[in-house]
DNA sequence: ATATTCTATTATAAGTATAATTTATTATTC
DNA sequence: GAATAATAAATTATACTTATAATAGAATAT
């Protein structure tokens, strides 16, 4: 059973007639003729009883149109999802991102594209750098925002923000009251920091070891967040992206602190697996991201 | 788009794995490879990811084996409707019923029954409710149609026809000359009754019984025809279908014994052992039953 | 750990077999 | 006798097989 064949059944029952059956599908006469009595041999049943002028279904013959026409109208169907997928009307959108990205780099796009592609739900999760590469190597998600660079090899990685770090302490920490403190200074005084295996942590502790110098965890803490409030309650110092706590700056609950010519940043980036298996939400997501952040040097 | 193509696709998915279904469609591995690849083509977009040694679906993959296993699901069901219908042009159709349901209840089913599918034979076995579920059970007969509620379990059951009985005896009998005789008095005066094993017997003893009177049988024979004429004989009263005494009463040989507020009647349905296994024929037959006799409370 | 086989799976290429279509012709029916 | 469908033979298209290459995990050794 094929589908030309049903619907050429379909077609020669409701012209009432082969030789129409067969024009409408652009083929000669026999092609029809051919693949209804193929059909017709396979299930062993007449189908269409030719009465001269007309042709008319068997009994066997309606239950086949019936059936028949319900089936191609499936297969239509699908046509159509299909294309509605591709076209970016319905689907899901299925990325990661760190917890800054998430608050920071991210909304503006998804404004954007929830703008001009309103049917397609957007699904994000958040963690940190190491949980996402393990959602995209499982499949939970396509994309990922996360601190560069990734460990892992085969993905494709595209830097997309720069993400400032500044180091920041309660206005009556013994650091914010130095004029000028040491690199070493800040080492020794203790910071709230990132877990070891974080990549921003390792960032910050590069700077630190290119100088020679061994900084000292005073506290370990994977939110940002909760590293912001800790910092303000005066627990200790922290390096901290400047959006995050840009406004409590302002507000001088926290005071950023100068490092002379020492500067902390951190690349944010996109990261998947490669091109060819994109969805086509997350293709067009990955579009629209890097026409907002244009492509950044690392 | 062909059904193959969406049969080596469900199947790729559901092995996980291409080579898998293709030993499943005793095929070789590059033609499913090459299927798949023609409809990933023509609908313009990736269905699977082969990631080494398992491949798992694109989103647009997702979408296509859930409309495929519907698709396919239903060109199956086509298939099997036809064949059904195939095999009511030829077959036999097995049943059994008691006396008077073959007598009454079933003729007009079975004049429409031969008229659509004149090319089945029909056979019935007449016994009584106990003797039909013995052939039911051996599988002499599909359908049973009895006295409810027949002994054993794990058959089901529909109620088709509520058969009224009535008292009747020879006009000369002393309980019809009688103005309208207790329930006492019909009981010690002598039944014509079936034996002791029927379901009809013992629904009618239970109208007695409930009354605190056990009646006593005069003779006891299975047919209920035979149990007409020696009623008219004068040998005793009996308690019969009214269908099978009607003529008899309009022509005056028996007289029908009011019983006051006591009714008996029994309930005829059909019984068979359960839907799967039914022959076409017997799903037919009880089809168009059903539907000249729509479901009667017991 | 890292690099290097090994193994299992999929993709590609070329040839073959199968099946669909066309053209030409015959049969059927009103 | 006009119109339509069926059949036959030839052609074209396409699905499949065999053989081989590419690829990605897993296993092994360094």
């Amino acid at each position: 059973m094929e589908i030309r064949q049903l619907k050429y059944l379909l077609s020669a029952v409701r012209h009432g007639s082969i030789k129409e059956a067969a024009r409408a599908h652009f083929v000669t006469q026999p092609a029809v003729s051919i693949q209804i009595k193929q059909l017709e041999e396979e299930i062993g049943e007449k189908l269409l009883i030719r009465s001269g002028r007309r042709v008319v279904p068997t009994q066997v013959g309606e239950l086949f149109i019936s059936h028949a026409d319900d089936i191609l109208k499936r297969i239509e169907s699908l046509r159509v999802s299909t294309e509605e997928f591709k076209s970016l009307r319905t689907g899901f959108l299925r990325l990661g991102a760190i917890d800054s990205a998430g608050v920071y780099v991210l909304p503006p796009v998804f404004r954007s594209f929830r703008r001009k592609f309103p049917g397609i739900e957007i699904r994000v999760a958040v963690s940190d750098t190491r949980g996402l590469m393990r959602s995209l190597q499982s499949g939970e998600i396509e994309l990922a925002i996360a601190t560069l660079p990734p460990a892992g090899e085969g993905y494709v990685v595209q830097p997309i923000y720069r993400d400032q770090l500044v180091l920041v302490a309660n206005p009556r920490h013994q650091l914010a009251r130095a004029r000028r403190p040491s690199l070493r200074a800040v080492a020794e005084t203790g910071l709230i920091m990132y877990p070891p295996q974080s990549t921003t942590r390792r960032l910050v502790e590069q700077v630190f070891l290119a100088a020679g110098i061994s900084p000292r965890a005073a506290m370990e803490i994977s939110s940002p967040e909760a590293m912001k409030r800790l910092t303000e309650t005066g627990l200790g110092a922290s390096i901290l992206p400047y959006r995050v706590v840009a406004a409590e700056i302002r507000r001088g609950t926290l005071k950023a602190i100068p490092t002379g010519k020492t500067r902390f940043f951190r690349m944010l980036g996109v990261v998947y697996k490669n091109d060819e298996n994109l969805s086509p939400p997350s293709r067009m997501f990955l579009k629209m991201l890097m026409e907002k952040y244009p492509k950044e040097k690392s």
